[in-house]
DNA sequence: TTCTTAATGATAATCTGTTATCATTAAGCA
DNA sequence: TGCTTAATGATAACAGATTATCATTAAGAA
């Protein structure tokens, strides 16, 4: 039977208090703080059944290795800050929703879309 | 003295014609219908080359490994077709452009972004 | 045309991210 | 508490993309 392990607990747990998707390497880096010999292994293996019980998404940027976050429902943008380099949500109307669904004059038909933000985040700038 | 040579010439002209931007897998394989006996490494090599010089430029794109395009200096989005798995430029009014320079309520400057579209191509719908 | 050497093609090596292996640990039912 | 076995941690193995190596080829100045 399935079971409810510490491990678990803690790799959920990081991801839900992030305020930005994170990598295997960095939510590893993170949950180690919380279990100091948690393997890199476990992160894997629990973030592909996290996944696959829809407890977190994965989420795919430009030019940047998967990463996770704890499930959402709502439509959001991701801001990268070029100095920092962190990735974090960004709250704002969505300029580009109206689009969805729509067929464009080219005939393609448009079903979802990816929007991010390149900047300096608020400590940044 | 730096040589022009016969293969980058075809790889840029590969690039020149090209509907998307190609990954250096797919460039590889197109350039070779011209020089069949193309070296991988040769199009890698080039496509550095080209790149510093500003010729080719690197997309990043969800989910993708990094794909090039010949220069193009307007601004445009891509489309991701779900069914046969190409992506094309598209042409469209940017929605987001607007953003550009802002500084959003939270603090975040944006300076730039990248918005792709999924959904059915032309051929595909 | 000849000659120098930049560029090439083939392939081995490397790097990064992810998965498999396996002995050991611990979740939770009896 | 004891017992079964799912889950873990450490590490080797793997996969894909990119780069290095090196003998060979060919660009283009003389």
């Amino acid at each position: 039977m399935k079971r409810r392990t510490k491990q678990r607990e803690i790799i959920l747990a990081t991801l839900s208090g992030a305020n930005g998707p994170l990598t295997a390497e960095e939510l590893w880096q993170q949950a180690r703080a919380q279990s100091n010999n948690l393997g890199k292994a476990t992160v894997y293996r629990n973030l592909r059944l996290l996944v696959q019980e829809e407890d977190v998404q994965e989420v795919h940027l430009p030019n940047e290795s998967t990463r996770f976050e704890a499930k959402f429902t709502g439509h959001r943008h991701y801001f990268y800050c070029e100095k920092c380099k962190n990735i974090s949500f960004i709250q704002a109307t969505c300029p580009v929703a109206a689009l969805d669904g729509v067929t464009l004059p080219s005939g393609y038909k448009i079903r979802s879309h990816s929007l991010m933000f390149y900047g300096l985040c608020v400590e940044c700038d």
